[in-house]
DNA sequence: GTCTATATCTCGATAGAC
DNA sequence: GTCTATCGAGATATAGAC
């Protein structure tokens, strides 16, 4: 927690019993992939490698062993890559470190991503302290891009942009295509052949429209 | 279905009985909102103000209704606005047809878009057969949209963009922030106070960032 | 803390009268 | 076609020995 008041991985695994752990870890998993209600306790204690009777040792019942996963699981989104935005020198490398760190994020921990967006569709009961505090610490990767790109509107390095539709907008196009990852892979031959290659190229893209979409004119 | 081989809205629905389309409307909303694991056969019946008896009746069983719901969701989603997209005469008004077309589309059907992304979520099972009708057809908004690309780009009118990667970036744009609505609304005050208003203010942002993305620098 | 056995309950599905 | 009553599978949760 060198230069972040956002707890690092380390730090939020530091809470929690070995034990503990594996279960949060089973619980991710399963939650993420089968959903909150298609989600069995038999599976996620089959998946931790511990008797399912210990389950609910630990964690009462399947409701707080849910809620738990789940804050956990957005602390984690929280505390990403804020340090490397921070010193990004120019918007270009600002908008290229936070598409990087995005994708990258997402690549890494897709059933997080599945988490929450399932979280969303559901209504979203679970966000609401979690994004508070998130919104507080004025230290996520969100809001320091908000912030650059307010600065970046003020010098005249990019367009008179709104930075919050800005900020949903290029979450959006890092996030979406995991989502749909299967209608993306039957539509794009390569997303089908190579997804790494597919998630390379749409970097690529990503900064040079979304780049292209925010600079003046050349000749303004 | 004067201008389309796709269906319209009316033959789709004309294949059905009342009770049928009751419970069909009853049916995605359930599904849509619960996740198919969550959904409940009973809340399904009250919804559609029949005995729950009567749906195993007309569907054999919970997987069967799940399956021609998601499988009438999928040709609706294919026939929505094929046809004041072809008839766009600049690139500029294609891409205003297109992302006017998107959001409206899934700001009117909300329960369809969560059913598309629930199933893409769980691993896209039921995808397969219908996306590659979508495909074959030739007539859907998507495809039309990379056709218009690739002609714009060959006609310099828009940057060497990949045709691919820009119509996942674009439907990303325009869906995303459904999907994360609770999301949106906790960090962004226009979009609590005024759904609606946030919407159309969307759409003009959209436009104006992806469009100065496409096009060529002014001097070019 | 760990495990087996079991209680309890929810929900999908069916039987059978009308 | 419609309804009531109920069965039976499968899941959560607990009791209680070790």
């Amino acid at each position: 927690m060198a230069d972040s008041n956002l707890p690092s991985d380390a730090d939020l695994r530091a809470e929690y019993s070995e034990t503990e752990r594996q279960i949060f870890d089973a619980a991710l998993r399963v939650f993420a992939r089968k959903g909150r209600a298609g989600a069995r306790m038999q599976e996620i204690a089959d998946a931790a490698d511990i008797n399912k009777a210990m389950l609910h040792y630990y964690f009462r019942n399947k409701e707080t062993l849910y809620g738990e996963v789940f804050a956990f699981t957005m602390r984690r989104f929280m505390a990403s890559f804020g340090a490397s935005l921070k010193e990004a020198p120019t918007f270009a490398e600002t908008l290229r470190v936070f598409i990087d760190g995005y994708v990258e994020f997402v690549r890494t921990n897709q059933d997080a991503m599945r988490l929450m967006v399932n979280e969303n569709l559901a209504g979203g009961t679970h966000l609401g302290e979690h994004l508070k505090r998130l919104k507080a610490s004025g230290d996520a990767p969100p809001q320091i891009f908000v912030e650059k790109v307010e600065a970046a509107v003020a010098s005249g390095e990019i367009r008179a942009v709104d930075p919050d539709h800005t900020l949903v907008s290029v979450i959006s196009t890092c996030i979406f295509f995991f989502v749909m990852r299967p209608t993306v892979q039957t539509i794009h031959a390569e997303a089908a052949s190579d997804w790494g290659e597919f998630v390379e190229a749409r970097k690529e893209h990503l900064f040079d429209l979304l780049y292209h979409g925010l600079v003046p004119d050349a000749d303004a």
